[in-house]
DNA sequence: AATTTTTCTGCAATCGGTTCCTCAATCGAT
DNA sequence: ATCGATTGAGGAACCGATTGCAGAAAAATT
């Protein structure tokens, strides 16, 4: 069974390929009972449309690009169901590309996009260079970062969580606790979340008097003796982690070195996934990807119909809760 | 700056649409000279050809559609990457979509793949229905299916990993290595590849003459208690763990109830990622996510470029490697 | 019954590149 | 110097769906 275009089928129906189109789409002017005819003879032939015709005439792919750095194994699967899901609601489609953190990559990526004839764009940046971006601003094309929230540094609009809020609460839960000996285990100090969960730690710590010292507090570090070591020769009782890779790294020396659940308690910030997959499971700050998905889609295509200028910038935080597992 | 379309740039360059359209795609018939002018106002003017006319008019758009059933496999980052890798040098692209393993999505996915006009598809299924991909051989669009072989079952071509191979070799691993009190874990029994991996174990033990009974197999287990028993009645000294998932919900346990590194072997079947983040590293038969990306995509595209017939089912296995990191 | 209004459908242009065909200019050979 | 072959570029049709406009048919109004 061949495929058949819109002329083929308006010749089976004694119909004009515009009335077809019209009826297709739901035009007034069709009368419903041709309109009915017409989408019944769609599903028995399985007309299905040349996208690429239709998007070239109306000079809109009703797409949405969602640009990734990385394949981050853990949130990123909920994320993209999170704005799929809310895009397909909207009648638009999703188009998706990973930049595996190189910049020179994402670049091409956005011409791609451009070409691509895409109504917005949902981008995670790949680094902190954000100049590329005027190409989409240039071309009218509206989008919004996520995730890494840049926000003081760039005039864009962004989504994220509240890292320093998100780490306050991680460490209030140790210190509620009772567990004021406080390991914390962060990435690398490059990184803005980095410095913004760190903020969100240290201010906790200060607001409740726990003393720690700047020993009690690991960077993004690939030689696990140093952790070890610390753990021998410290009686922490309460680790943050900041993150679910160094959660996933940690971890075993952590089971290693302390008896867990025991007297000791640990707290990551996470999208859930990991932390209810280990075991014992791990008290979490949780965030939705699914969440953060749904909020960016539906404020982008805020954007994308005209409803917001593109001028009007502003930054929107993702909710975050706490999860705990400890058997106390 | 406003986008221009080949047009514009003919006039700029007193030149025909036509010309330039074929300067740019470096046909013969254009001299180097006007090649060249043309393509460096091309750049100059940052011309971005309009993709969807193009496939329009071209009738497919070189591009390859990538279906994965989920996101939150551990090798599928470097899958996609192989698979963009060998596309893109041979001047196609990559359009990704998951399914969630759900097959209403799978089906629906392989609707828009047709009116994407897409030249081939590269498939991990979500279940094993197969029926739905006759619409991609009526419509006279190859695609091979990855990871998941069923190869047995329908006439499709397949590209994966030997399991039952690599299962056998890893047993073997534990046996040489005089670990004869062997424990198996293994994920959900419905599934093909928890089938053959089982086989090539089962193989091995019996080549080797090593006593075992069901006892000794754990399978798809979320109680963990059930395999926390077995570790303390049964003295076992070598384990065998199917895949990427089980390790890291098994290893918890395995490092509560042993020695790691001690009496006790591990092995796992991986793409090498997870089992060198944790800690003690895991020996593991090595696969390769990028090597099946560029095996498969390769692959397709003698379909895609009628090298080879749609008719001329093939199976292909990618290759494994013993990953050894015992310090003995 | 004639005219106006409304409802429905057809016609044809159009979107931006690509490609078949045509043809002028250049070149080499006789 | 003439003719045929080759080279380089232009002209125009075309891909399939959409949409402004025109207009026939039906309904409503006078």
């Amino acid at each position: 069974m061949k495929r058949l275009g819109i002329k083929e089928l308006a010749k089976l129906l004694s119909l004009n390929p515009s009335t077809v189109s019209r009826a297709l789409a739901d035009h007034p002017d069709i009368k419903p009972e041709t309109r009915e005819r017409v989408k019944a003879a769609a599903i028995e032939f399985n007309y299905q449309p040349n996208l690429h015709a239709r998007f070239f005439r109306k000079r809109s792919s009703g797409l949405i690009a969602v640009i990734l750095p990385s394949y981050n194994m853990f949130f990123i699967p909920n994320l993209l169901d999170g704005i799929n899901e809310h895009l397909k609601n909207e009648g638009y489609g999703m188009i998706v590309f990973f930049s595996n953190l190189d910049l020179n990559k994402e670049k091409e990526i956005i011409n791609h996009c451009m070409s691509w004839l895409v109504d917005g764009v949902i981008i995670g940046l790949a680094s902190s260079h954000t100049d590329h971006l005027r190409q989409l601003t240039d071309a009218g094309i509206p989008f919004v970062i996520i995730d890494n929230s840049s926000d003081y540094v760039d005039p864009y609009s962004t989504v994220s969580i509240d890292n320093k809020a998100a780490a306050y609460r991680a460490t209030e839960y140790l210190i509620k606790k009772d567990k004021k000996n406080i390991l914390g285990v962060f990435g690398s100090q490059n990184h803005i979340k980095t410095q913004q969960r760190l903020d969100g730690f240290k201010l906790c710590l200060l607001d409740h008097n726990v003393t720690f010292s700047e020993y009690d507090i690991v960077y993004n570090e690939p030689d696990f003796n140093k952790l070890e070591n610390k753990l021998r020769s410290t009686p922490y009782n309460g680790i943050f982690i900041m993150n679910d890779e160094l959660l996933l790294s940690t971890y075993p020396i952590l089971l290693k070195n302390r008896q867990i659940p025991g007297n000791i308690s640990i707290i990551t910030i996470s999208d859930g996934v990991l932390p209810i997959q280990l075991y014992p499971k791990i008290s979490h700050i949780r965030y939705s990807g699914y969440e953060l998905g749904i909020i960016s889609s539906a404020f982008l295509l805020k954007y994308v119909k005209k409803l917001k200028s593109h001028s009007e910038i502003e930054h929107l935080y993702a909710s975050s809760e706490l999860v705990e597992f400890d058997p106390d």
